[in-house]
DNA sequence: CTGTTAGCGCATTCAC
DNA sequence: GTGAATGCGCTAACAG
C-alpha cells in the first residue's frame, strides 16, 4: 500500500501552501491561474485521496437540514424513506446535522405549499424534498436557488430545478416486473387484471402512470390476457371497493392474478381473503408493514421494492458530500435498483 | 440534537482524567475499581458516543490483514467476494490496512493447508478465511486463537472455532428459491430437472448439498414433476456433458426447465443454445460475468444471488470494528440476504 | 490572492 | 494507577 500523500506534501511539490491546495481541492475562494495549474499538475501525478476523518475532525460546524416530505403512518412508503434518512443521520452522526421536518398531506396542495414555505423560512443549510406537487416544488426550488441552498429530490423528478441530486426508481421497469411476476405467479393460460384506487380528489400519481406503462409493455409482448383498468376502487369506501373487485372476479373466473400500481396490494389481499378467494394471486409494490404481513401469510405472492430506505439514505449522504466537501456528482439523477421479494427472501 | 459529550466531559464529570476514561471505554490497561465505577456511572447517565473520525485520526497505525480464500478467475464467485473485500478496503482506506492474500485450490486439501500455513507464518493482525476444508480451518484457527489473532469466516461455517463473526448465506433457502423460480419460469404442467457437475476428484460441495435439500423441500410441497439427479456432467469433458444433457432432454420432452446447484448455469445455457433448445429455461446461482451475459441474452431466466460482494465487504468491516474499536458483535453469525435478479433488475 | 497558524477530539506516550 | 502533554491531517480565520 503506497504511502498516502497529504495536502502538505502536494503543497510542497507544487511550491504553494497548504491553504492554496485546499482551496483548489474544494473550489472555495479565489486562486490564481498559475497556482491552480501547478497544483493540478501535481494532483494528476500523485493522485491525492481525501482523508475523510481528519477532514471531519476539523469541520466542527453543525448544519441544519430541512426535510419536506409527505406525512406517513408507521410502515408506509414514506416512512421507509424516513428510516433511510434516519439511519444516514445516525451513521454520519459525528458530522453534526440538525434537522427539521416539514410534513404535508400529499393529496392537499395547500398543505404542501405551506410546508414548503415553512421550510424556506427556516433557512436551512440544505434541504431534502419529496414532492408530489410539481409547481409547488418549482417555486420552492427557485427560492432555494436564489439563496444558494442546496437540495436533493426524493422519489420524484421535478423539471426546471437544479437539485444536487435526484433519487428515484425506474417506475417503468417496476411496472414491467410487476406484470412479469404476476404472470409467473399464475397458472399458464389464466388471466390477470389491474385495478386502481381512486380518491375523491381524483388525481393520478405520475409514478403509477409510469408503472402502468411498464406493465403494458410486458403484456403487449406476450399472449397474456390482461384486463387493464378492470375497476376503479374508491379508497374511502371499502364496501364499494369490495363489491367492484369481487363482482369483477365473479364475471371473469379465469382471472387468477390481480394488482394495483401502488403499495396498496394489501387491501386487495384483505378483500380476497375475506371472500375466501385464496387462489387469486396478488403482487404489489413496497415492503410496507401491511404488505409484509400478507407476504408472510401468503395473501401476497411477491413484492417489488424500490428501496425507499436506500433512497433516503443516499439523499442524506449526497447532502453531506455537498455541504462538507462541495463535491459535485457525475450524474445528478440516480436510479435506485429494484428488489424482488418473496416470502423466502424477506430481509 | 443534543450536544455531543466528549471523553474530556466525562472525565470531568467523573472526577478523573481523559486517559482513564479511554482505558475504561476500550478495555485497555489497568484501572482502579473506584475510577471504573465513577466513570461507568457517568457513562450510563450521559450515553457517550464514540466519534469515529477523531478516533481514526489518532489511530495512525497500519494493520496487516491476511486473507485466505480459494483462487478464482475474473467474474467467478470468489472473485465477487474479493470485490467486496476490495471495496471495503477502499471505503475504509484511511484506516490503513495492508493485506496479503493466500489463494488455494478449493479442490486440493494440500494446497489449502499450505496457504493456511503461510497465512499463519505471516503473523497478520487479523484474518479473513474462506474455507472449503473444515479440518484445515480448525487447525489454523486453533493457532490463531493461541496468538490472539482475530478472524472472520466467509461463506462457510466451521464448527469448533471462535471467529469474530461468520458471514454466510442461507443455502437451503437459496435452493428453495431456485426451485420456485424454475417452477414459475416454466409453463404450468411441464417438468423440471436438476443436473450436477462433477469433477474427477468427485467431492460434493456442502453448499450444493444444502441447496439441493432446499430445492427438494419446494418440490415436495407441490405437484411439480422434477427429475433430481437427472445427470452427472463431467465438468472437464464438455462433449460428454453435452451428450448427457441433450440426451436426457430428448428422452424427456416435457422437461422445460433445468438447473444446477452452483454458479455454472451458464454452461447449461451454452449447451442449450448450441443445440437450439431455446424453450428450456435455466435458473442459476450468482451474478458471475458468464451468468449475467446469459441473463441479458435470455439464455438464463433468473439468478439467485447470495451477495458474495456484501459478504466480503461486511467481513472487512467486521475486522475493522474489532481491531480499532475492540467492538464485539451481538450475533457472531450473520446471514446475508438473498437477491433475486431478472434481466430487468440487474444492478 | 497566499501563507501561517490555531485547534478540532482522541489515543498515546511519559512522568508522576 | 493516573494525569498532562503531544501530534494526527485538515480547515478556517486572519494577517499580509
Amino acid at each position: 500500500m503506497a504511502k498516502q500523500v497529504k495536502i502538505k506534501d502536494i503543497a510542497i511539490m507544487a511550491g504553494v501552501s497548504a491553504g492554496t491546495v485546499d482551496r483548489i481541492l474544494h473550489n472555495r475562494g479565489k486562486v490564481s491561474a498559475k497556482s491552480r495549474e501547478a497544483v493540478e499538475k501535481v494532483l494528476a501525478e500523485v493522485g491525492y485521496r481525501h482523508n475523510i476523518h481528519t477532514s471531519a475532525v476539523s469541520l466542527k460546524k453543525t448544519y441544519r437540514l430541512g426535510i419536506a416530505i409527505p406525512s406517513f403512518a408507521a410502515g408506509e412508503y414514506w416512512s421507509s424513506i424516513y428510516d433511510g434518512i434516519d439511519s444516514a443521520l445516525d451513521e454520519y452522526h459525528d458530522v453534526g446535522m440538525d434537522c427539521e421536518t416539514f410534513l404535508y398531506d400529499q393529496f392537499d396542495t395547500e398543505s404542501c405549499r405551506d410546508a414548503f414555505a415553512r421550510l424556506l423560512d427556516s433557512h436551512p443549510d440544505a434541504a431534502l424534498i419529496g414532492s408530489t406537487f410539481t409547481i409547488n416544488a418549482q417555486i420552492l426550488c427557485n427560492n432555494l436557488d436564489k439563496l444558494e441552498i442546496p437540495y436533493v429530490f426524493l422519489d420524484t423528478i421535478v423539471p426546471d430545478t437544479n437539485p444536487v441530486e435526484t433519487f428515484t426508481t425506474d417506475q417503468h421497469t417496476g411496472g414491467y416486473l410487476l406484470a412479469k411476476l404476476l404472470d409467473m405467479s399464475t397458472p399458464t393460460g389464466s388471466e390477470i387484471a389491474v385495478f386502481s384506487f381512486v380518491r375523491s380528489g381524483g388525481d393520478v400519481s405520475k409514478n403509477a402512470e409510469q408503472r402502468k406503462e411498464g406493465f403494458k409493455a410486458y403484456i403487449s409482448d406476450r399472449r397474456v390476457v390482461c384486463h387493464i383498468d378492470a375497476g376503479m376502487l374508491p379508497i374511502a369506501d371499502k364496501q364499494a371497493s369490495e363489491r367492484i373487485l369481487i363482482g369483477f372476479l365473479q364475471e371473469h373466473p379465469d382471472v387468477k392474478g390481480v394488482a394495483v400500481m401502488n403499495s396498496r396490494g394489501h387491501i386487495l389481499a384483505d378483500m380476497l381473503k375475506a371472500n375466501g378467494l385464496n387462489d387469486i394471486k396478488v403482487v404489489s409494490f413496497d415492503l410496507t408493514a401491511d404488505n409484509v404481513r400478507h407476504l408472510k401469510e401468503g395473501g401476497i405472492s411477491a413484492l417489488i421494492c424500490q428501496n425507499p430506505k436506500t433512497q433516503g439514505f443516499n439523499a442524506v449522504q449526497s447532502i453531506i458530500n455537498k455541504l462538507l466537501y462541495n463535491k459535485n456528482v457525475d450524474r445528478p439523477h440516480k436510479m435506485v435498483p429494484i428488489d424482488i421479494i418473496f416470502k423466502e427472501n424477506l430481509p
